[in-house]
DNA sequence: TGGAGAAATTGACAGTGTCAACATTTTGGG
DNA sequence: CCCAAAATGTTGACACTGTCAATTTCTCCA
């Protein structure tokens, strides 16, 4: 028989971040406490202590955990049989916006600044570098296969992943009604918003345009002397 | 004399939304408490609830003047006297992250998820809409001046939008050293980092080829066939 | 076997948001 | 002008929270 009631619980950190996800999930952070998470795992109230020292410790492993899924995500487009590293590169896009709509909480987490610099351990930034390699493949298997232009990689990486963040957040707090403003577009119009998921994919596209072609008219019709020269 | 010490104290309200700022910029969020308010003006702990439903209420006004202030930075460039308009819209982007990096607490609450949307009044929505026009202004003069292209304002917007939201909470939270990835770049590399604030008008000439030319190759190199009729 | 250290517990302190009941002041309509 | 009603401020209370110190219980290895 598994162990019944043993004073040790065997496996609190586990369940503790494995719990507190649940609680994400389910009803958000605010309802994620120290002493809610030990009465609910039925262990005392400061049980938590022995396993992080304070709150921000059990975020910064809650973040890391979020840290890893994203990287597995991310590679498992990347990894994907294909050709085509352009279409990859977009869908690494939307598989990360994807991400962050569906686990918003988590997600919120992993970015915000409940966390004290102190708390992270030097895991965590391990697990954000291995996310951010993703994105920096994808770009680069582009360049390779030279279907887009040469410009520094880490400049290129750190733009869509600014870009993909804001879009995520932008999405997730809602503060701002986003996805209405890119129904905006004719295109989009005929669209009938029946779930409340936005459609990132339609997003991308969207925005898609002035990433692969620029701003700036093209050659014939630029008005652009050369100051900021480009 | 001004009056001295009387039961009523005649504008509370906004005293609170000052106060509430004051400690935002010096302590943070976390050091702000309805009782605490409260207290510090020299009123009584639960005073605050007869200006503010609850918390979140709070938040939304500061929310609220938020936005106004964010909306007056970016006005002042827009008026600014000056026939360029493409580098007035670079100059927008530059002061959006600016004012964020500068109010990292109160850019927070503007943006964050600690409001709920039932405490959110009519008024609030119209600051975001003021503060998005003027973006939106910056874009369609850019177009006026046929210094960029003639694609739905509102979407180039939107993306502007979205870039300088991710570089802005990416820079503020700094779970992600952005300005060591931006300084990577070569042509940064003989820079000092003495300040500890970022350079944000640097960030911006790194990204401003991308966004400027684009990531596909240029015509004569263009592997692009047509699938995604750009 | 026995002791050291890990793991869990109880008790306590100072905070918090928020509500209900009560006190005071201001103000608008008869 | 006066008085009731609305607005504003106060006190007391409840149920939480994070975190610490002191204490108990268990496990494991020398």
């Amino acid at each position: 028989m598994t162990a019944k009631k043993k004073y040790h619980h065997g496996n609190l950190r586990k369940q503790l971040i494995d719990t507190a996800l649940e609680i994400i999930a389910a009803d958000g952070l605010e309802k994620v406490s120290m002493r809610g998470l030990g009465s609910r795992i039925g262990v005392s109230r400061t049980a938590p202590y022995r396993h992080f020292k304070n709150k921000s410790q059990l975020l910064s492993a809650i973040a890391e955990e979020g840290y890893g899924r994203l990287a597995w995500v991310l590679n498992d487009v990347n990894t994907r049989a294909s050709d085509d590293s352009l279409a990859k590169l977009m869908d690494a896009g939307i598989a990360y916006v994807e991400f962050a709509v569906s686990n918003p909480v988590h997600y919120r987490i992993m970015f915000g600044n409940e966390i004290r610099e102190s708390d992270r351990p030097p895991s965590f930034l391990d697990a954000v570098g291995t996310a951010f390699n993703e994105l920096l493949h994808a770009v680069q298997a582009c360049q390779s296969d030279k279907m887009i232009k040469p410009f520094n990689p880490m400049i290129i990486a750190n733009t869509l992943w600014a870009l993909a963040h804001g879009i995520s957040t932008l999405l997730i707090d809602g503060q701002v009604p986003m996805e209405n403003a890119f129904r905006d577009l004719p295109v989009l119009l005929q669209e009938k918003e029946e779930s409340a998921r936005p459609d990132i994919r339609r997003i991308f596209e969207s925005i898609s345009p002035i990433l692969f072609t620029g701003l700036l008219p093209d050659p014939p019709f630029r008005v652009w002397t050369d100051p900021l020269k480009l």
